[in-house]
DNA sequence: TATGAATGAGGGTTCATTCAT
DNA sequence: TATGAATGAACCCTCATTCAT
C-alpha cells in the first residue's frame, strides 16, 4: 500500500498503484519459489484483493512479463549509458557484467519462453517483442559502433548473448536435488562459474565478430 | 505391448518391459504439447495401467530423464564416431550437426534444469550426472585432441555448446501467441535460423578455443 | 448515448436515461448467449459507467425483469388490440402468435422464475407482479368475454398458456450439445416445431375452457 | 460409505459406489438451494475426495443428469405399471399424480434444458436423449393403447405434459422474494394449486387427444 | 508383479456490487 | 449524479502419486 491512495482514480495515482504491484510482485518473485509465486501471495503481500490485480495486469504471467520488462530496462538503460565511453575491448565485458549484477533478469529470462510467453494476450506479447525489438536495435546500434561491425552482426550478438545467458543460467542453477548430488567431490567437476563462462563465451563471440 | 509379457518375472523382461515404455514415452511425447504429456497417455498407449509404471519409473520426471538420456547417448555415440575422422574444421559443423537431427534431444535439453530434474529421486539424478559426466570427458577428450586444445577446454566447449544449444532453442521455439506476434512483418526481423546461428555460434566459441 | 444528456437531472432527463439502459441492455440481450449478458456489457455499449447503470437499476436481474415488462406490455397490448375483433375461434392462435413473435418474451418468460426473480429487491417483484396481475386480469376479461367462459377460468388459461409455453421453449432450445445429439436422424423424432405443439395445446386448453 | 468397501475393484463394488454417490447426491440436492449443490458437498457428505467423484461422473452436471435419470426411470416404471390396469379415464390423472409424487423430479426437470444439459459431455448427452425417447416410446405405446389414439399423438402429450408441467413447476416455485411478495392477499389470486392446474390441463390435453 | 481406484491439493479468473471521489 | 476502482467470494477439474487388492 505504502504511498498509495486507497483508490486510485487519477492516471498518476494509477500508475502509482501499477508501479505498487510490480514492486510486491518483484519481492513475492525474489522470495519465493517459482511455483509459491502466486497471485495470491502478491495480493496478500499488498493488502489487495486478488481481483485488484487483474485491473492492472491480464493474467499472472504477464505481471511477470511487466517485471522482466522492468528488469531488461534497467540493463538496456545501464548499457547503453555505459558503451559510451567503453574502449571497445571492454564492451564485451560489460555487457555480461550488467547482466551478472542482475540476477532476477537471469531467472526471469531463463523461463521467459517457457513460461512467461505461454499465456499472455496477444497485445501484451506484442508489446514486450516491439520494446524488445526497439530496445535491442538501439543497443545494437551502439555496439556496433563500438565493434566497427555491421548492426546485423551486433544484433546477432545480443541473440547469442541472451541464449548462451539462458542456457548458462539454467547451468549453473539446477534443482535441488541436482545440487546435493553435486556436493559429491567426484561430481564437482560439471560445476562452473557463471561468470567466467559467460564472459568467456561472450568474448570469443565477439571476437568472431570483430574478425 | 509388443513383444513384451503381460508379467515381466525375470530381469530380462523387465528390462524388456522399461525399454517399452520409453519407446512409448517417446511417441507420446512427439505427438503432443508438453503439459498433455502425462502418465496416463504413456499407460494408455501401452495398454498398461498407470500404476505398472511406477514400478519401472520413480516420478514422470525421471521417466523423461531416462528419455533424454537415450538421446543424449546417441548424440555422443554418433559424435564419437564421426570425430575421429573428421578434419579439425569439421568438428564444429559435425556437433552442431548431429544435434540438430535430433529435435527430440534438443526439446528435452531445453526444460532440463527447470522441469526435468525437478522432480527425480537423488539416484536418479546422481545417475543421470554420472551418465553426462562420463560421456562428456569422453567426447571431450577426443574433441581436445582434434582441436589440439586441452580436455578443460574442451569441456567447457561443450558446455558453452549445450547452452548455446538451449537458449537458442528456447528462442526459436517460442508460445504460439508469440509465434503469431512475430507474423508481423515489422516483427519477423527477430525470427532467426537455429542451425545457422547454432553454427555460427560453435564456429565462434572453437575457435576462441584453438586460438 | 443516442440523445442522452451527459447528465440527467430532470426527471425527465432520468427517464430518458433508463430508456436508453433499457434499450442498449436489449441489444446486448438479443446479442449474445445469457452468461454474456453482463452489467459491463450493457454499460460499454452505452458509453456509460458500470456504476451509473446502478443508479437506474437495482440489480442485473431487475434490469432483465424491466426489460421483460416492456416485452410483456407488448404482448398484452397486441393481444388486448387484436381480441376485440377476433372471433372466437381464432382467439386462441392470436394468443400463440403474438407470443412467437416476440422471441425475445419467450426468451425471458422462460428464465423469469429460475433466474430473473432470484435476485431483485422486494419492491421490484411486487411491482412486477402487481404488473402482471393488472394486465393479465385485463385481457382475461376480454379473454372471457370472447369464449363464453368465466373471468376465472380465463385467467386459469393464460397461466396454462405461460406454462406451456415456457416448458415448449425449454424443450425447443436446448443446449449446443443436446442440439449435436439430435442432429442423429435417430433421434431427430423428438424434435418438434414450437408453433404446432403451442398451438396445438391452446386450442385443447380452450376447448376444455369453452366446454 | 455406508455398506461401500474402501476400495470399488470389481464392477459390483463399482456399481455400489456410484449407487452412493447418487444417493449422497440426491440427499444434498433435497438438502439446499440449487447453487449450493457443489462438487464438494456432495464428496464431503460421502467421505470421499472431491476427486473420486470424477472417476464416476464426468462433470457435476453429469451428476445431476444421472439423478434425474433415475427419477425419471422411478415414474415411467410406477406410469408403465399402473397404466396397464387403469381405466381411460384415470390415465391422465395418473401420469400426473405419479408427477406430483416425484418433487425432486419435478424440480430437476424444470432446469434439465437450462441447466443440467449444459455442460455434460456429448456421450452423456446422447445415452440421456436415448433413454428419454426409449422410456417415452414405450410408455406412448401404452397410453395409446388406452386412450385409443395414435402413438404419436401420445407422445405428443407427454412432450406436452413434461412442457406443462415444467412451466407449472416454475409458476409454483418462485424465488424467495416473489414469495414474500405473493403474501399481500392482493396478490394471492395469482397464487395456484400444481396438482389442480396440472390436472386440469393434462385432462384438456388428453380430451383433445381423444377427440 | 499388475492393477486402477482413491487421493487432494491447488489457483487463476470473473463479475455483480459497493463506495470513495 | 457519475464514475470506475476495489472487492472477494466462489469453484470446477486435473493428474501425479499411492496403496489396497
Amino acid at each position: 500500500m505504502a504511498g498509495v491512495t486507497r483508490r486510485a482514480r487519477s492516471e498518476a495515482d494509477k500508475e502509482l498503484r501499477r508501479a505498487a504491484i510490480l514492486d510486491a510482485a518483484r519481492d513475492v518473485f525474489d522470495a519465493v519459489e517459482f511455483d509459491e509465486f502466486t497471485m495470491d501471495a502478491v495480493a496478500t503481500s499488498l493488502g489487495l484483493a486478488k481481483g485488484t490485480l487483474y485491473r492492472y495486469v491480464p493474467t499472472r504471467e504477464a505481471l511477470l512479463l511487466a517485471l522482466l520488462t522492468d528488469e531488461y530496462t534497467g540493463w538496456f538503460d545501464a548499457v547503453d549509458l555505459c558503451m559510451r565511453d567503453a574502449p571497445a575491448d571492454s564492451v564485451a565485458p560489460l555487457l555480461v557484467d550488467e547482466l551478472l549484477e542482475r540476477p532476477r533478469l537471469m531467472r526471469l529470462m531463463s523461463m521467459m519462453s517457457s513460461v512467461l510467453e505461454r499465456n499472455v494476450p496477444f497485445d501484451t506479447a506484442r508489446e514486450f517483442k516491439v520494446f524488445l525489438l526497439a530496445r535491442s536495435t538501439s543497443v545494437a546500434a551502439l555496439l556496433a559502433e563500438r565493434l566497427g561491425c555491421t548492426p546485423v552482426r551486433a544484433t546477432q550478438l545480443l541473440v547469442h548473448l541472451h541464449a548462451l545467458a539462458v542456457g548458462l543460467y539454467h547451468h549453473t542453477h539446477p534443482a535441488p536435488v541436482v545440487c546435493e548430488v553435486l556436493a559429491d567431490p567426484a561430481l564437482a567437476v560439471t560445476r562452473i562459474d557463471l561468470r567466467t563462462e559467460l564472459r568467456h563465451g561472450i568474448a570469443a563471440l565477439v571476437a568472431a565478430t570483430r574478425a
